[in-house]
RNA sequence: GGCCCGGUGGUCAAGCGGUCAAGACACCGCCCUUUCACGGCGGUAACACGAGUUCGAUUCUCGUCCGGGUCACCA
């Protein structure tokens, strides 16, 4: 038996499995050629932030436009800011947007899939096992080091101007303890870490294809990374070339602050004997810093629209966010959209390779653009349920009045809607409220504010006789015919084109006119088509507001 | 500081050595129009800078500058 066989066995006593019996528990996919597997690996330390969720469609798409396989790993391996609901934050996130992963976490303890358990605190036996392989082949080690040994290196590294700092070569005292030493300080119960032996050349140049970048070359990694922290719980990089080794992903889809990272995760693999996977490299969501001005990572303390729950709680319609995050994730996807406008999302023809590198600013206002035409193309019936449902979590009050009458809700959402040329007033379901406060009395306090320029008494003589002509049982061309008629007798003109000409000569025109009847019946002076809502107000309530109108003047 | 990524209008972006440098959002104007939206038409506005390579550079190379990332028993 070697030293190293022997170390092995005094570090991992009660580890009888070997990585070859994880070979077969694990086996290869068996998938259709050009299939990718690709995951995503949230840790479960807070909210779902719109960059994951940004990196996990990546995913999701990566794996449906190759018939592969896409799952949702958690990486719990930092007890110290773990989260108590992180796991359903995440899982919720992508139930409210109706994505899912082919395989993994499905929520708090329930996953689906062969390549499990997906949560890596239920790993640690494999990557016990993987650690003991290492050590027997001398390209691990243990570290006695404490936290104040290594503060006090990294203070010494700065001090002499070190260009690379770290755990590494000379600097690492633990790397060539003897045998006999290692066995008597673990013996006498002493505290280590495990580290790999890098073998790692500072002099050496290691270049990888990023999916999304193309070439990039960086030094080796000649730091002795930890693989196993002192509790026994791998470290993320360790962690990573194991399970995305035996999960048998393809595409390692992740955030651009891991570019720095690949050389180390390079080595690791081939320390390990594994094929090394694709990596594809996702620019980061920024925004404007309001304060600075500068553009900056989205920020999941400073920025509320940073969490997905932000759009769920101001009511954006799922399909609006995905839209916009598509138009960010892939170039082409707007032309797209715009040759298919009705298709299923996951009919888009998705390449990775259209991605930008560069780091992109979330555009509120181009979202709510987005959300808008999404809005437009629905039916009544389906922004009555959207509303409903937002408002039942959101505004109880609202909800109330809104669903006391499904029909009559319905009928005012579908005012030019259901048409070829629909119109484009909501992008978010909080917006509704305000939108149709009118239409419900519990929601609206007349407050008549008419045209300036109009005269006290021209504006009583036209609601006077309105009243007069009002019949609620006009269609559309009637009722403007109507309004058209009391124009010259109350020296207004029923012709825009003639007033433009000559305004001097009348007091207004029918559009004037309309908007002092529009100004009494829903206080407003722009709303959807009239007819339609005094048709749904109804003759009572119209009159009474006419009349009351008529009361302040 | 070392290493790495990025840099086309205000924003998202096409572009792969020769273009009047697309398009979308935003903004402005006009038209349509009973208001507002919608729709249509038009407009303002960009290749960070400097060298090279080339007959010719937004496109290739180098340098500079700017922004970002990373250098943990965090991911």
């Amino acid at each position: 038996m070697t030293n190293n066989e022997k170390l092995a066995q005094l570090l991992f006593p009660d580890i009888t499995k070997t990585p070859e019996d994880y070979e077969k528990i694990y086996p290869p996919r068996n998938l259709p050629e050009g299939a990718r597997v690709a995951r995503f690996a949230p840790s479960p330390t807070g909210y779902l932030h719109i960059g994951g969720f940004f990196s996990a469609l990546v995913d999701i798409l990566t794996a449906q436009s190759t018939g592969g396989v896409s799952f949702l790993r958690i990486e719990d391996t930092d007890k110290k800011r773990e989260i108590d609901d992180g796991v359903s934050a995440i899982v919720s996130g992508f139930d409210y947007f109706g994505v899912g992963f082919t395989e993994g976490v499905t929520g708090f303890g329930t996953e689906k899939g062969e390549y499990g358990p997906y949560t890596q605190s239920k790993r640690v036996e494999l990557y016990q096992t993987i650690a003991k392989s290492l050590v027997e082949k001398g390209l691990a080690y243990p570290c006695f080091c404490t936290a104040d040994e290594l503060t006090a290196l990294r203070e010494k590294q700065e001090s002499e101007g070190a260009l690379i700092k770290g755990y590494f070569g000379k600097y690492a005292k633990c790397r060539d303890l003897s045998f006999e030493e290692q066995e008597a300080r673990i013996k006498a119960g002493e505290s280590y870490v495990l580290r790999l032996r890098s073998q790692g050349d500072e002099n050496k140049r290691i270049a990888f294809d990023d999916v999304i970048r193309g070439k990039i070359e960086m030094p080796e990694n000649t730091i002795d990374e930890v693989l196993l922290k002192s509790d026994g719980i791998p470290t993320y990089h360790f962690a990573h070339a194991c399970d995305d080794h035996f999960m048998r992903t393809t595409h390692v889809i992740r955030g651009e602050e891991w570019i720095s990272s690949v050389p180390k995760h390079i080595e690791l693999f081939r320390a390990c004997g594994y094929k090394c996977p694709k990596y594809a490299h996702t620019p980061q969501v920024l925004k404007i810093d309001e304060e600075t001005g500068d553009k900056r990572k989205l920020s999941k303390r400073k920025d509320p629209e940073a969490a997905v729950s932000y759009f769920v709680d101001e009511g954006f319609p799922k399909e609006s966010v995905l839209e916009y995050l598509l138009t960010l994730i892939n170039s082409n996807f707007e032309d797209w959209r715009r040759a298919n406008p009705r298709e299923d999302i996951a009919k888009f023809p998705f390449n990775l390779k259209k991605m930008s590198s560069s780091g992109c600013l979330f555009d509120l206002v181009k979202l709510n653009d987005v959300s808008k035409n999404v809005i437009s193309v629905m039916s009544a019936a389906q922004v009555y349920e959207n509303v409903a449902k937002w408002a039942e979590a959101a505004d109880r009050d609202f909800y109330e009045i809104f669903t006391a009458d499904p029909q009559y809700s319905t009928a005012v959402l579908n005012i030019d809607r259901e048409c070829p040329k629909p119109r484009k007033d909501i992008a978010k379901w909080n917006e509704v409220k305000d939108y149709v406060s009118y239409l419900y009395n519990a929601l609206y306090t007349p407050d008549f504010r008419f045209d300036e320029k109009l005269d006290k008494a021209d504006v009583k003589a036209i609601l006077t006789k309105y009243l007069e002509v009002y019949d609620p049982a006009d269609g559309k061309d009637e009722w403007f015919a109507k309004i058209k008629d009391m124009c010259e007798p109350l020296g207004f003109t029923p012709n825009v084109k003639e007033y433009k000409k000559t305004p001097e000569a009348f007091k207004g025109h029918v559009g004037d006119v309309s908007g002092v009847i529009r100004m009494a019946v829903t206080s407003r002076s722009n709303t959807p088509d009239l007819c339609a809502i005094m048709q749904l107000l109804g003759k009572d309530e119209v009159t009474a507001r006419l009349n009351s109108a008529i009361s302040t003047l």
